[in-house]
DNA sequence: AAGGTTCCCAACCGCACCTGC
DNA sequence: CGCAGGTGCGGTTGGGAACCT
């Protein structure tokens, strides 16, 4: 038994959508909410596919979507995180996770807005950077790869041009920054700081959900605290200081592998829920685990 | 003004991952 | 563990708008 096809392609509109159309979908929406696409149109009552479907609703008509043109501010973002995530051949995933970081804007638009703009102007800078990113990234995969397999040696054979990493399968829940970064100066050197519970734009050490106006270190962590979880396949070194740790607790039995100094990169493992036991390793640059590792038994 | 070209972007498509059974 | 359905992703396409000659 073959796999159905997402919709029958007989008798369904297609291309633009109609004023009526997207009324038709967004009321519906409202009133019973979205999932199940497969079968949303027959229960909406459009003649659409329901991959067109989901498509009109997360890129055009939810409420949270940012009309209007990318700002300075915004393509500086794009342009920066397109430089650091380098080419898609090693990182995918990477217009939604830059659109990820811009707030009402989605993947669909940033790509068409790198395509259409960026790319262009960029194209003989791009070059060279993409080649700098790749190599270095390969570098980091390499390493994780070695970990998945129980190799602690640092080849970079695993990350060939098309190897493929997930970022969803490395986000992290907590890292650890220094005491003076969060305000506290007491014995503790390192807090633990729940990346869960702390929005894009809230800054810890003000304690407060509004954009921090405080002095350079809080720009820097809230910073810092954004770009997390986007970079544990990065080098930190690109988001943060050295010796400024961070790092993910809930670790079981995860192997420690030799530090890759080459890469300026290291992991650290076996720290379990006893965060108190944690103790920040001066000369390494961050600590990160996967959450491959969260589920080992 | 008319025709050709380029640009922009909404929409489609196929593929891969995730999840439940 | 394998399979199938649901979902999300990046690549690509096609049509309208803008620009050029």
């Amino acid at each position: 038994m073959g796999r159905r096809p997402c919709c029958a392609k007989q008798g369904l509109n297609r291309g633009a959508w109609s004023a009526q159309e997207d009324k038709i979908l967004t009321d519906y929406i409202n009133t019973h909410g979205d999932g199940k696409w497969r079968d949303l149109p027959q229960r909406a009552g459009l003649k659409r596919c329901g991959k067109s479907c989901r498509l009109r609703w997360l890129n055009y008509l939810r409420p949270d979507i940012k009309i209007g043109n990318i700002s300075i501010e915004e393509e500086d973002l794009i342009l920066k995180l397109h430089k650091l995530l380098g080419n898609r051949y090693i990182y995918a995933h990477i217009w939604s996770l830059i659109a990820g970081r811009l707030p009402g804007r989605t993947d669909n638009e940033i790509k068409n807005y790198w395509n259409s703009k960026l790319s262009k102007r960029l194209l003989p800078a791009e070059n060279k950077v993409q080649e700098d990113s790749t190599h270095k990234l390969q570098q980091t995969v390499g390493i994780i790869n070695n970990l998945e397999t129980g190799n602690n040696t640092t080849t970079t054979a695993a990350a060939s041009s098309h190897q493929v990493i997930r970022t969803k399968a490395f986000r992290c829940t907590k890292v650890a920054l220094p005491s003076r970064l969060l305000g506290d100066d007491h014995d503790q050197q390192y807090q633990m700081v729940d990346t869960n519970s702390t929005s894009a734009s809230e800054c810890p050490s003000c304690n407060s959900d509004m954009p921090c106006q405080g002095d350079q270190n809080h720009q820097n962590l809230s910073d810092f605290l954004m770009d997390f979880d986007m970079s544990e396949l990065l080098n930190l070194s690109d988001f943060c200081q050295p010796n400024e740790i961070a790092e993910c607790h809930n670790v079981v039995d995860a192997p420690i592998p030799a530090r890759n100094n080459e890469a300026n990169f290291s992991w650290c493992g076996n720290l379990g829920d006893n965060t108190d036991a944690f103790q920040p390793h001066q000369d390494l640059d961050f600590y990160a685990l996967s959450n491959s590792f969260l589920n080992r038994e």
